[in-house]
DNA sequence: GCCCAGGTATAAA
DNA sequence: TTTATACATGGG
Protein backbone atom coordinates (compact mmCIF):
# COMPACT_ATOMS: atom_id res chain seq x y z
CA UNK A 1 0.00 0.00 0.00
CA UNK A 2 1.20 3.36 -1.03
CA UNK A 3 -0.08 6.47 -0.47
CA UNK A 4 -0.02 10.23 -1.41
CA UNK A 5 -2.24 13.46 0.07
CA UNK A 6 -3.03 15.75 -2.77
CA UNK A 7 -5.18 19.06 -2.32
CA UNK A 8 -7.90 16.96 -2.95
CA UNK A 9 -7.23 13.97 -0.20
CA UNK A 10 -5.37 10.76 0.21
CA UNK A 11 -4.81 8.23 -2.48
CA UNK A 12 -3.94 5.19 -1.78
CA UNK A 13 -2.46 2.38 -4.71
CA UNK A 14 -3.59 -1.13 -3.46
CA UNK A 15 -2.05 -4.57 -4.09
CA UNK A 16 -5.05 -5.73 -3.67
CA UNK A 17 -8.88 -4.81 -4.66
CA UNK A 18 -11.05 -2.38 -2.71
CA UNK A 19 -14.90 -2.55 -4.47
CA UNK A 20 -16.82 -0.20 -2.49
CA UNK A 21 -20.27 -1.77 -3.28
CA UNK A 22 -19.58 -5.02 -2.01
CA UNK A 23 -17.87 -3.25 1.11
CA UNK A 24 -20.31 -0.62 1.87
CA UNK A 25 -23.45 -2.78 1.01
CA UNK A 26 -23.36 -5.87 2.31
CA UNK A 27 -24.63 -5.15 5.62
CA UNK A 28 -21.65 -4.91 7.41
CA UNK A 29 -22.10 -0.85 7.92
CA UNK A 30 -25.15 0.98 7.51
CA UNK A 31 -23.84 4.96 7.67
CA UNK A 32 -22.41 5.19 4.30
CA UNK A 33 -24.41 6.48 1.61
CA UNK A 34 -23.62 6.15 -2.46
CA UNK A 35 -23.44 8.86 -4.60
CA UNK A 36 -25.02 9.49 -8.24
CA UNK A 37 -21.25 8.78 -9.48
CA UNK A 38 -20.79 5.33 -7.59
CA UNK A 39 -18.37 6.93 -4.86
CA UNK A 40 -19.16 6.74 -0.59
CA UNK A 41 -20.04 9.26 1.75
CA UNK A 42 -19.83 8.70 5.48
CA UNK A 43 -18.99 9.91 8.46
CA UNK A 44 -16.35 8.36 11.00
CA UNK A 45 -15.09 9.21 14.02
CA UNK A 46 -17.01 12.67 13.66
CA UNK A 47 -14.76 13.04 10.05
CA UNK A 48 -16.42 12.91 6.76
CA UNK A 49 -15.10 11.81 3.47
CA UNK A 50 -15.83 10.84 0.04
CA UNK A 51 -14.46 7.76 -0.94
CA UNK A 52 -13.79 7.21 -5.10
CA UNK A 53 -12.24 3.36 -6.51
CA UNK A 54 -10.30 3.95 -10.14
CA UNK A 55 -8.97 0.63 -10.46
CA UNK A 56 -6.12 -0.26 -7.77
CA UNK A 57 -6.49 3.44 -6.72
CA UNK A 58 -8.88 4.26 -4.35
CA UNK A 59 -9.28 8.37 -3.13
CA UNK A 60 -10.66 9.15 0.07
CA UNK A 61 -11.26 12.87 -0.69
CA UNK A 62 -11.24 15.27 2.39
CA UNK A 63 -8.88 13.71 4.07
CA UNK A 64 -5.81 15.41 5.31
CA UNK A 65 -2.53 13.27 6.30
CA UNK A 66 -3.28 13.10 10.04
CA UNK A 67 -6.75 11.77 9.39
CA UNK A 68 -5.45 9.46 6.85
CA UNK A 69 -2.79 7.91 9.10
CA UNK A 70 -5.07 7.99 12.62
CA UNK A 71 -8.49 6.99 11.23
CA UNK A 72 -9.14 5.71 7.48
CA UNK A 73 -5.87 3.85 7.04
CA UNK A 74 -7.31 1.52 10.16
CA UNK A 75 -10.80 1.60 9.20
CA UNK A 76 -10.40 0.38 5.79
CA UNK A 77 -8.26 -1.89 6.77
CA UNK A 78 -5.52 -1.17 4.28
CA UNK A 79 -2.41 -2.86 5.70
CA UNK A 80 -3.85 -6.13 5.56
CA UNK A 81 -3.28 -7.43 1.71
CA UNK A 82 -6.88 -9.20 0.62
CA UNK A 83 -4.96 -11.17 -1.90
CA UNK A 84 -2.84 -13.00 0.10
CA UNK A 85 -5.55 -13.66 2.77
CA UNK A 86 -7.28 -14.79 -0.04
CA UNK A 87 -4.90 -17.22 -1.00
CA UNK A 88 -4.18 -18.47 2.33
CA UNK A 89 -7.91 -19.00 3.08
CA UNK A 90 -8.48 -20.56 -1.12
CA UNK A 91 -6.44 -23.88 -0.01
CA UNK A 92 -8.63 -24.89 2.72
CA UNK A 93 -11.41 -26.03 0.81
CA UNK A 94 -12.67 -26.52 -3.37
CA UNK A 95 -16.17 -24.92 -2.29
CA UNK A 96 -14.78 -21.72 -0.67
CA UNK A 97 -12.85 -21.06 -3.19
CA UNK A 98 -15.71 -20.74 -5.32
CA UNK A 99 -17.00 -18.64 -2.35
CA UNK A 100 -14.00 -16.42 -2.68
CA UNK A 101 -14.45 -15.52 -6.69
CA UNK A 102 -17.76 -14.36 -6.33
CA UNK A 103 -17.46 -11.75 -3.86
CA UNK A 104 -14.38 -9.67 -5.19
CA UNK A 105 -12.56 -7.04 -3.09
CA UNK A 106 -14.97 -6.80 -0.05
CA UNK A 107 -12.78 -5.43 2.98
CA UNK A 108 -13.60 -5.51 6.86
CA UNK A 109 -14.24 -2.57 8.11
CA UNK A 110 -12.81 -1.25 11.80
CA UNK A 111 -15.57 0.41 12.51
CA UNK A 112 -15.56 2.27 16.10
CA UNK A 113 -16.69 -0.10 18.59
CA UNK A 114 -19.41 1.21 20.17
CA UNK A 115 -21.22 2.28 16.74
CA UNK A 116 -20.53 -1.22 15.86
CA UNK A 117 -22.26 -2.69 18.96
CA UNK A 118 -25.24 -0.58 18.79
CA UNK A 119 -25.70 -1.02 15.18
CA UNK A 120 -26.17 -4.58 15.55
CA UNK A 121 -28.01 -4.49 18.51
CA UNK A 122 -30.49 -2.65 15.88
CA UNK A 123 -30.23 -5.34 13.15
CA UNK A 124 -31.28 -7.84 14.98
CA UNK A 125 -34.74 -9.46 13.21
CA UNK A 126 -34.84 -6.58 11.06
CA UNK A 127 -34.13 -5.65 7.56
CA UNK A 128 -30.75 -3.32 6.05
CA UNK A 129 -32.95 -0.40 5.09
CA UNK A 130 -34.56 -0.25 7.86
CA UNK A 131 -31.22 -0.65 9.98
CA UNK A 132 -30.18 2.40 8.20
CA UNK A 133 -33.20 4.11 8.63
CA UNK A 134 -33.05 3.58 12.64
CA UNK A 135 -29.23 4.46 12.70
CA UNK A 136 -29.85 7.53 11.02
CA UNK A 137 -32.83 8.82 13.28
CA UNK A 138 -30.25 8.34 16.24
CA UNK A 139 -27.39 10.12 14.96
CA UNK A 140 -29.89 12.92 14.10
CA UNK A 141 -31.30 13.05 16.94
CA UNK A 142 -28.72 12.38 19.50
CA UNK A 143 -25.48 12.58 17.97
CA UNK A 144 -23.16 16.05 17.21
CA UNK A 145 -24.36 17.84 14.03
CA UNK A 146 -21.24 19.23 11.60
CA UNK A 147 -20.58 20.22 8.47
CA UNK A 148 -21.73 17.25 6.30
CA UNK A 149 -23.77 15.17 8.48
CA UNK A 150 -24.12 13.55 12.43
CA UNK A 151 -21.76 11.90 14.32
CA UNK A 152 -22.85 8.85 15.97
CA UNK A 153 -23.79 9.46 19.36
CA UNK A 154 -21.54 8.56 22.45
CA UNK A 155 -22.82 5.77 24.52
CA UNK A 156 -22.66 8.26 27.44
CA UNK A 157 -25.02 10.45 25.46
CA UNK A 158 -27.60 7.69 24.97
CA UNK A 159 -27.06 5.95 28.39
CA UNK A 160 -28.78 9.40 29.83
CA UNK A 161 -31.98 9.08 27.71
CA UNK A 162 -35.45 7.17 28.96
CA UNK A 163 -36.77 4.98 27.14
CA UNK A 164 -39.60 7.98 26.12
CA UNK A 165 -36.56 9.66 24.37
CA UNK A 166 -35.57 7.21 22.10
CA UNK A 167 -39.09 6.30 21.08
CA UNK A 168 -38.47 8.89 18.03
CA UNK A 169 -35.89 6.05 16.50
CA UNK A 170 -38.88 3.83 16.65
CA UNK A 171 -36.19 0.97 16.84
CA UNK A 172 -39.62 -1.33 18.80
CA UNK A 173 -38.02 -3.54 21.54
CA UNK A 174 -34.95 -2.67 20.80
CA UNK A 175 -34.76 0.99 22.13
CA UNK A 176 -34.83 -1.38 25.57
CA UNK A 177 -31.33 -2.74 24.35
CA UNK A 178 -30.17 0.23 23.11
CA UNK A 179 -30.46 1.98 26.89
CA UNK A 180 -29.03 -1.57 28.29
CA UNK A 181 -26.14 -1.35 26.13
CA UNK A 182 -25.66 2.42 26.95
CA UNK A 183 -25.74 1.95 30.46
CA UNK A 184 -22.88 -0.74 30.81
CA UNK A 185 -20.36 0.80 28.40
CA UNK A 186 -20.72 4.31 29.86
CA UNK A 187 -20.54 3.40 33.48
CA UNK A 188 -16.96 1.15 32.52
CA UNK A 189 -19.06 -1.95 33.05
CA UNK A 190 -18.01 -2.68 30.02
CA UNK A 191 -14.84 -1.66 28.29
CA UNK A 192 -15.01 -2.44 24.70
CA UNK A 193 -11.32 -1.02 23.96
CA UNK A 194 -10.24 -4.14 25.97
CA UNK A 195 -11.38 -6.10 23.62
CA UNK A 196 -9.16 -5.50 21.04
CA UNK A 197 -6.70 -7.94 22.17
CA UNK A 198 -8.52 -9.79 25.28
CA UNK A 199 -9.59 -13.46 24.62
CA UNK A 200 -12.37 -13.69 22.07
CA UNK A 201 -14.30 -15.77 24.46
CA UNK A 202 -14.13 -13.60 26.92
CA UNK A 203 -15.21 -11.07 25.00
CA UNK A 204 -18.44 -12.66 23.77
CA UNK A 205 -18.99 -13.85 27.57
CA UNK A 206 -19.16 -10.02 27.99
CA UNK A 207 -20.96 -8.43 25.35
CA UNK A 208 -23.78 -11.00 26.05
CA UNK A 209 -24.39 -9.63 29.35
CA UNK A 210 -25.91 -7.03 27.49
CA UNK A 211 -29.74 -7.73 27.14
CA UNK A 212 -30.45 -8.21 23.58
CA UNK A 213 -27.20 -9.09 22.95
CA UNK A 214 -26.61 -12.25 21.67
CA UNK A 215 -24.16 -14.76 19.97
CA UNK A 216 -24.89 -13.44 16.34
CA UNK A 217 -24.58 -9.17 17.95
CA UNK A 218 -21.50 -10.53 19.97
CA UNK A 219 -19.64 -12.28 17.00
CA UNK A 220 -20.61 -8.73 14.83
CA UNK A 221 -19.36 -6.59 17.07
CA UNK A 222 -16.18 -8.44 17.48
CA UNK A 223 -15.44 -8.61 13.70
CA UNK A 224 -16.66 -5.20 12.75
CA UNK A 225 -16.16 -3.09 15.56
CA UNK A 226 -13.24 -4.63 17.15
CA UNK A 227 -11.75 -5.84 13.94
CA UNK A 228 -11.76 -9.39 15.60
CA UNK A 229 -10.58 -11.05 12.27
CA UNK A 230 -11.11 -14.58 14.23
CA UNK A 231 -14.77 -13.67 14.85
CA UNK A 232 -17.28 -15.77 13.22
CA UNK A 233 -20.80 -14.71 13.15
CA UNK A 234 -21.92 -17.11 10.30
CA UNK A 235 -20.91 -20.32 12.74
CA UNK A 236 -23.54 -18.72 14.93
CA UNK A 237 -26.76 -17.86 13.03
CA UNK A 238 -26.14 -19.92 9.12
CA UNK A 239 -25.65 -23.36 10.89
CA UNK A 240 -27.67 -24.91 8.14
CA UNK A 241 -25.84 -23.60 5.53
CA UNK A 242 -22.06 -23.75 7.18
CA UNK A 243 -22.96 -27.52 7.59
CA UNK A 244 -24.01 -28.20 4.26
CA UNK A 245 -22.15 -25.75 1.90
CA UNK A 246 -19.17 -25.98 3.99
CA UNK A 247 -19.20 -28.83 6.16
CA UNK A 248 -15.83 -29.85 5.92
CA UNK A 249 -14.41 -26.99 7.26
CA UNK A 250 -14.36 -25.55 10.73
CA UNK A 251 -13.71 -21.80 12.41
CA UNK A 252 -10.64 -23.48 13.71
CA UNK A 253 -9.26 -24.25 10.40
CA UNK A 254 -10.37 -21.00 8.78
CA UNK A 255 -7.68 -19.56 11.56
CA UNK A 256 -7.47 -15.96 12.28
CA UNK A 257 -9.07 -14.62 8.99
CA UNK A 258 -12.52 -16.33 10.04
CA UNK A 259 -14.05 -13.69 9.98
CA UNK A 260 -13.18 -12.64 6.34
CA UNK A 261 -13.85 -15.92 5.29
CA UNK A 262 -17.24 -15.46 6.50
CA UNK A 263 -18.03 -12.71 4.42
CA UNK A 264 -17.13 -14.73 1.42
CA UNK A 265 -19.38 -17.56 2.43
CA UNK A 266 -22.26 -14.93 3.13
CA UNK A 267 -22.14 -14.11 0.02
CA UNK A 268 -21.78 -17.30 -1.94
CA UNK A 269 -24.38 -18.70 0.01
CA UNK A 270 -26.93 -15.89 -1.33
CA UNK A 271 -25.72 -15.77 -4.57
CA UNK A 272 -25.98 -19.71 -5.22
CA UNK A 273 -29.08 -20.48 -3.02
CA UNK A 274 -31.76 -17.99 -4.12
CA UNK A 275 -30.52 -15.08 -1.43
CA UNK A 276 -31.97 -17.39 1.09
CA UNK A 277 -29.00 -17.34 3.26
CA UNK A 278 -30.09 -19.71 5.60
CA UNK A 279 -31.60 -22.21 3.36
CA UNK A 280 -28.49 -24.39 2.59
CA UNK A 281 -30.49 -27.35 1.56
CA UNK A 282 -29.21 -29.78 -1.15
CA UNK A 283 -27.99 -27.19 -4.14
CA UNK A 284 -24.91 -28.13 -3.51
CA UNK A 285 -23.53 -31.59 -4.78
C1' DG B 1 -52.87 -7.05 3.43
C1' DC B 2 -49.08 -10.40 3.98
C1' DC B 3 -44.59 -12.09 4.86
C1' DC B 4 -40.42 -11.54 7.00
C1' DA B 5 -35.87 -9.36 8.38
C1' DG B 6 -27.50 -11.75 8.72
C1' DG B 7 -31.88 -12.44 16.59
C1' DT B 8 -32.86 -12.71 21.44
C1' DA B 9 -35.49 -13.42 25.81
C1' DT B 10 -38.42 -16.38 27.85
C1' DA B 11 -40.98 -20.28 28.67
C1' DA B 12 -41.78 -24.84 27.94
C1' DA B 13 -40.49 -29.69 26.37
C1' DT C 1 -29.88 -28.70 25.96
C1' DT C 2 -32.90 -28.15 22.21
C1' DT C 3 -37.41 -26.15 20.36
C1' DA C 4 -41.33 -22.73 20.08
C1' DT C 5 -43.14 -17.96 20.32
C1' DA C 6 -43.44 -13.12 20.98
C1' DC C 7 -41.37 -9.04 19.94
C1' DA C 8 -42.13 -3.44 17.36
C1' DT C 9 -41.72 -1.77 13.00
C1' DG C 10 -41.98 -1.13 8.32
C1' DG C 11 -39.65 -2.66 3.67
C1' DG C 12 -40.94 -5.10 -0.46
Amino acid sequence: MEYKITERGAEIKLNDVFNLKNTFDCGQCFRWTENSDGSYSGIVRGKYARVISDNDTIIIEGSNEEDFLNIWKGYFDLDNDYNEIRKEISTLSPKLECALESIDGIRILSQEPWEALCSFIISQNNNIPRIKGIVTRLCECFGEKGEHGYSFPSAKRLAECSEEDLSPLRAGFRAAYISDAARKVASGEIILEDMYTAPIGDCRTKLMKIKGVGPKVAECTLLYGLHRLDAFPIDVWMKKALSTVFSELSVKELGSYAGIAQQYIFHYVRLNHGGDATAGNSQVS
